[in-house]
RNA sequence: GGCCCGUUCGUCUAUCGGCUAGGACGCCAGGUUUUCAUCCUGGUAAGAGGGGUUCGAUUCCCCUACGGGCUACCA
């Protein structure tokens, strides 16, 4: 049975790039009826942002992600925030330190950032590792009732780990294959900083070893400490999950890894939700998109189903994905590709939910009754890149035009505009219903001499104040025979 | 600087030694819609450069270039 966990650190909203890594989790174990668990990895205090927890939440729940296990749905691996599971990691390092494959450092920061600063300056660059470990203070360079006195005083320290100084690890990942990394190149990390709560590489490896995590699926910026992570799960005598790194995802000139400022920059958000907190952002959600949209098109960064096929909902993407297909090379985000997947998703998405987004979004379209704003939505979505296209598409359904498109009314201002607009009203007027308006309307203007052409432009920017819009005698249903006298009457008021 | 990863149309990608290099977005043209949009059809456009290996390289190997990531008591 395959586990896998998506952890991401509260420092701040969810990005789309961690979303797609959680997408991708997600899509690979319930393709097999696995399991995905969310784990907060909140062990640096001072980064935390509050509320970021929750935001990453509130995220992949608006694109139907639900976590089996997390902080708010306890499963038997718990705590899910490694923040309440210090005990676990206090006891562990001691272990590792019992087998000789940590130690104790006492040097302190400062210390440290001199010597890199003087190797720099010689043009070398310093590494806490077999060059240098038995020249600092840590507890194989000094001798046994210094370590102990030093440790009984409360000495500051941290806990290193004890990397090789020959051999290699041979690394293995899911989508890139086979790597051998030299050992001696590897730094002696840290493991339990001086505050007692463990790094990431430690709490990372100890929880995915006791959460029984399969596969670790994460993005490509931990490649460089794979190695790192090998030799721990070794040290413990551990069996390894399996890996695999995803592509980054990239600014649209493929010119760093995306961020907010290139968002920014392109007019587009870079998280799936509003972020209220400090530095408030809007969400994919806020511009209009769709959950099912961004999945979509998040999941064609670095992979594309083997068939034919580009719109898919998440159901389908889950049963199609393959995590051997994802690709190694990072992926430029276009927002035009990205309005495109949403359209086409919008196309798919039901009236009701659509008239719901509407009001949600509008303040206007609050007052309308639902099911004319359902069967607005109907006639109009096919039209729509986002949520926040829809109102604009479909008010002049609702309302009068304000105001005449000038470069229309020119193409519609000839001899006869004045007869033309009376026999909207007089046909209006005698008219019981709605249906075949538009060609009584072509007719009249056939027998007195006025083109179809003339006609269905005048008409149309009479009653919509532009030449866009859905088809005519749709909207002359949809508005009813009163309205379109109404709306004739105010052009003429206005324009004649 | 060191280490790691990558490089196919402008963009996302297919190809797993036989290629007239396929699809999608975008763009352009035509059609449908007597409007606009949608939709349909067609077109445009690519394997970074240089060496190998091979009967044959986009595909395998090496070098160079370029891009990205990491190099914290951040994750």
């Amino acid at each position: 049975m395959r586990r896998v966990r998506f952890a991401p650190s509260p420092t701040g909203p969810l990005h789309i790039g961690g979303l797609r890594t959680a997408l991708f989790n997600y899509f690979f174990t319930k393709n097999s009826g696995g399991s995905f668990i969310l784990r907060i990895e909140d062990t640096d205090k001072k980064r935390e942002v509050k509320g970021a927890d929750k935001h990453i939440r509130e995220s992949l729940s608006w694109c139907g992600i639900e976590p089996d296990e997390s902080p708010w749905k306890k499963g038997l691996y718990g705590p899910y925030k490694q923040s309440e599971r210090n005990e676990i990691y206090k006891s562990k390092i001691l272990k590792l330190i019992k087998m000789g494959r940590a130690y104790y450092a006492f040097d302190s920061e400062d210390e440290l950032s001199n010597l890199r600063n003087e190797h720099e300056k010689n043009g070398q660059t310093f590494v806490y590792n077999w060059r240098n470990r038995m020249k600092l203070k840590n507890s194989l360079s000094l001798d046994k009732e210094a370590v102990s006195e030093l440790l009984e005083k409360g000495a500051r320290h941290v806990v290193r780990f004890l990397s090789p100084s020959e051999g290699s690890v041979q690394t293995i990942d899911i989508i890139r294959g086979r790597s051998s990394i030299d050992c001696r190149i590897l730094d002696d990390k840290i493991l339990m900083k001086a505050d007692g709560t463990p790094t990431y590489h430690f709490a990372n490896v100890v929880d995915d070893h006791l959460m029984k995590i399969t596969h670790v699926i994460r993005g490509e910026e931990w490649l460089p400490s794979l190695a790192l992570h090998f030799l721990l799960y070794d040290a413990f005598e551990w069996q390894k999950p399996k890996f695999a790194h995803l592509p980054l995802i990239l600014n649209p000139n493929g010119k760093g890894k995306l961020s907010k400022r290139s968002g920014e920059k392109g007019g587009f958000p870079v998280i799936p939700i509003e972020w209220g907190g400090p530095n408030g952002l809007k969400g994919f959600k806020e511009n209009g998109f769709t959950p099912s949209g961004l999945i979509n098109y998040l999941s064609t960064l670095g992979w594309t189903p083997e068939e034919n096929v580009e719109i898919l909902s998440l159901d389908e993407l889950t049963k199609m994905f393959q995590l051997e297909n994802v690709v190694s090379a990072g992926a430029n985000f276009d927002l035009e590709k990205m309005k495109w997947y949403n359209h086409k998703h919008i196309q798919r998405q039901e009236d009701a939910v659509l008239a719901e987004e509407v009001k949600l979004l509008c303040k206007d379209a609050k007052e309308i009754r639902t099911e004319d704003l359902e069967a607005a939505v109907s006639l109009v979505k096919e039209r729509a890149n986002t949520t926040t296209d829809l109102w604009g598409l479909m008010s002049y359904l609702f309302y009068s035009p304000r105001e005449y498109g000038e470069k229309d009314l020119k193409k519609i201002k000839k001899d006869g505009l004045d007869r033309i607009c009376s026999k909207i009203i007089s046909l209006a007027k005698e008219r019981t219903e709605t249906s075949g308006f538009l060609e009584a309307l072509k007719q009249w203007g056939d027998e007195n001499g006025f083109g179809a052409g003339q006609i269905m432009m005048t008409a149309r920017v009479v009653l919509v104040g532009n030449l866009s819009g859905v088809d005519l005698q749709n909207i002359v249903s949809f508005i009813g025979l009163k309205d379109v006298q109404q709306r004739v009457e105010c052009f003429i008021k206005k324009n004649i």
